[in-house]
DNA sequence: CAAATAGTGTCTATAAGACATTATTGG
DNA sequence: CCAATAATGTCTTATAGACACTATTTG
């Protein structure tokens, strides 16, 4: 005999970079339970239309961000008697990277932003599901190519190394890094394209390689002494 | 308005080590779909029961092995609408690691080990699970003390580097091995016990120290040079 | 030319692996 | 004493980080 009904929902961290800091996408809800509250975007899975939780997730991001095909993985299932008011749920968390200009340019209505640290407020459990993928990042990050996602299509070595040191919160040897990234394997020179406009040397232009659209390129190593 | 509904389930893959091959616990099938054949052991999750799903899977392994506290931890979320016959549904997969003995030395009726290479005639997408099980613990072998779950309470360094090496499926560097074990810190010598009988200088015993029973020990550099 | 940052060369420090040596048992 | 394997010392190689130097731009 099956259990008595569970509420299966699907939720979305949704970060970005803005200058050094991770950001989290929040969503104003528009019902009970919270009604009002920033929230992470989610919602019930819809059996008849979502083929898995991973297409449920990826039309959620869809319909409450607009947002077509960011780097979209499973984080964990939050679940229990006591994470939400209506009863006993489960929530299949995802987390999703993304260029924060892409959220900036056009933001949804009933997107905010908000910084990861000091979130307050949170309905449910949203608070440890954000901990957790920011954690998750931090980890991924520290030996692949992950920190890639959070910028745009084309970016210099300098940027990328900004961004890996602001996801991983430390300073990364500048050679080191420029040997990881090589090792890597992942990255293209886009020919003749430099940044260019500031009082220095232009710097290259780099995008990532087709095959590593979709897939990391993971280190045997860590970039970093550290670890967690 | 919720949706239809959903088959929540939760399934344990229980691993254990016979000579150097890692080995899967299947569950003989007391009920429909594919009554009788051998499967993850796994079962509804009982909310009026289970406080959350880790403790859905607690309760799983001790109904169907008898096995109390061994390392259990949250693997991922497979679901759709296509793995179960009865309709769209999710299975929160859990992994836990056991010396072999606890389940050779009392076997639980309808229980069996087998290989997790060349698994065949699994239900559902059970050996989707096994694999990504098997691919998880490989992975965190590589960087943390995780193997010792394997091993029975006592143990020699030369025996836990053979259960490192048969999880990785490579050979280690004895030395680099030991050097690592050192840094890992959480092994402490068994005073004055040593593995004698056969005809050599005999071997240290050690035992996992106190605060590490429940928590794994990470290094911030992978053991051998392969890594996933 | 000065200031600024990109990009590279090279030396040093640290970690991993190869190999050899010593230690301790049973027969 | 011999065979077997535990345990450790030490040299070599590989990787990571420090630091300095060159390159190229704007003003």
């Amino acid at each position: 005999m099956p259990q008595k009904a569970i509420i299966c929902t699907v939720d979305v961290v949704l970060l970005c970079l803005r200058g050094t800091v991770l950001n989290v996408a929040l969503w104003r809800r528009e019902r009970a339970p919270f009604e009002g509250s920033p929230a992470l975007p989610g919602g019930y899975i819809h059996p008849e239309e979502d083929v898995d939780t991973l297409d449920a997730a990826s039309r959620m991001l869809r319909e409450k961000t607009g947002i077509a095909s960011p780097y979209l993985e499973q984080l964990g299932t939050f679940s229990g008697a006591s994470r939400d008011p209506r009863g006993w749920s489960i929530s299949i968390a995802y987390y999703a990277l993304l260029p924060a200009e892409l959220i900036e340019q056009e933001p949804a209505p009933g997107l905010v932003l908000q910084a990861v640290e000091q979130l307050k407020g949170l309905p449910f459990d949203h608070k440890d599901i954000v901990q957790a993928a920011v954690q998750r990042v931090r980890n991924k990050s520290s030996y692949s190519s992950l920190p890639v996602y959070l910028c745009g299509e084309q970016f210099t070595l300098p940027r990328l190394q900004a961004v890996y040191e602001a996801v991983l919160g430390e300073p990364i040897n500048k050679v080191s890094f420029r040997r990881k990234m090589e090792e890597l394997d992942m990255l293209e020179a886009v020919e003749g394209a430099m940044e260019t406009g500031r009082a220095n040397r232009p710097a290259q232009l780099y995008r990532l390689k087709h095959e590593f659209q979709q897939c990391l390129s993971v280190s045997p190593r860590s970039l970093t002494a550290a670890a967690g």
